[in-house]
DNA sequence: CAAATAGTGTCTCTTAGACAGTATTTG
DNA sequence: CAAATACTGTCTAAGAGACACTATTTG
């Protein structure tokens, strides 16, 4: 029984069908592109609309490259690197975030002519968070971090305007019946906090009552009562099981 | 303002903030690994299992690979191509699959050591057909196409274990609430014909009422009855806008 | 007619959705 | 107390699920 447990360089090369090798083939480059969705306030709110927005990180672009100024965060995979490193990294490098954010894979962008630097199949990602998060790194810098409305995100190059759609959908997916899967909020909130995280998701106002019994049995409920507002104060939840 | 419509093989190489170029990375190779599903008869039916099983296509692979002898079809994706042009060619490469099928991406693997042979990236894919489009095959080329259980495929290399059972919750999502998205059935056919397909599908059996309240929106009732068979006879339902 | 299959009437239980009430705080 | 916010009782309509009944064929 032969036994292969890694890459076996003295083997002789795998060849398929058409007696190729492996490396016989043109190889395309990988990159990943990552729509960060957060939730920040209205500029100018409204009562019949959310009190809070969603919206995406863009990161500005080389000006030579004859493309939009603004683009996702993005970059090619490295050798022997998971996908969700690349994320990581290209987070990092890109917008300054350190903490360990977790992406989700949405899709695979191969047109071969997406890209006219060459043959780049795009790895498109969802991550969340908090825009409390986002801060430090749209003060630090300005000039090359910024957020655009999630709904309207301005020319975008490539087919990352799709991505952005394809994210926002997903994310109403996750939120549609758990509470803030993706953890735009800390470890306890308030109803209120977590209805207005979901109204920003939703694109739209959300029935206080439905949304409580919709909620409450997938959290856990404490003994904690919120202070410091008018009104009567709200109870503390926190995650079940978390 | 500089035009780029294409790749421009004089124009300087795009460096990233590493400063190396596109083509100075190692790039992976590509594969997609496509999981077929169909439904077929169960060999020892039970009154209270449904009649047919979701079953998965699998090929034989070359003898000196150390890996288990059969495995999703799959291939390396060519240069220019497109991905669901290469899940094509692969099935007919493979299985001898001509006819137009639609896969849809599921998900990539991207673990660097799961192809002893090198670095590959998988992007797995879901594709259906109906049971008799796959007879030809199978007769045809008995050693090296057959089906086995989608429940339990048996020993498989790579990671296509994982990617059958994605397929499944794929497929389970799909049928959850629409009438044969996938085409497993043929352009019309009786509601007894389209709850078998839904019951394979879902691993159960369904309530018979409840499933026509279900399904019967969505269908175009026609004038014709079914024949040939004990009992009253069925009324004939087509899909809605095709 | 018996057996077999197709299709429907109707009951119950659950849930979404909505309105309007009560409860508890600030100022 | 007025205003503001949190929370709950309850009605209604729609839907899931299940049972049992009727309808129409073959042999």
């Amino acid at each position: 029984v032969p036994s292969i447990s890694g890459p076996s360089p003295g083997r002789p090369a795998y060849r398929d069908a058409s007696g190729r090798s492996l490396t016989d083939y043109p190889r395309p480059s990988v990159a990943v592109d990552t729509a960060v969705l957060t939730v920040a306030p209205r500029r100018h709110p409204a009562p019949d609309r959310p009190a809070h927005q969603l919206q995406v990180l863009l990161v500005s672009r080389p000006a030579d490259t004859g493309q939009p100024a603004w683009s996702l965060p993005g970059t090619f995979l490295h050798e022997g690197e998971r996908l969700a490193e690349a994320v990581a990294r290209s987070l990092a490098e890109k917008a300054g975030i350190n903490r360990g954010t977790r992406a989700s894979q949405l899709q695979v962008f191969d047109q071969p002519d997406r890209d006219a630097r060459g043959w780049v199949l795009s790895v498109a990602h969802l991550a969340a968070l908090p825009h409390t998060d986002l801060q430090a790194t749209l003060t630090a810098r300005p000039a090359r971090v910024r957020l655009a409305r999630a709904s309207r995100p301005g020319s975008l190059p490539y087919d990352h305007t799709a991505i952005v759609t394809a994210a926002v959908s997903e994310l109403r997916r996750l939120y549609r019946r758990t509470p803030d899967p993706l953890r735009l909020l800390g470890a306890s909130f308030t109803m209120s906090q977590l209805r207005e995280v979901h109204e920003a998701v939703h694109g739209g106002l959300l029935q206080k009552d439905t949304f409580r019994r919709a909620m409450e049995p997938h959290l856990h409920t404490t003994d904690t009562l919120a202070t410091g507002s008018v009104g009567r104060p709200s109870r503390v939840f926190s995650r079940r099981a978390g």
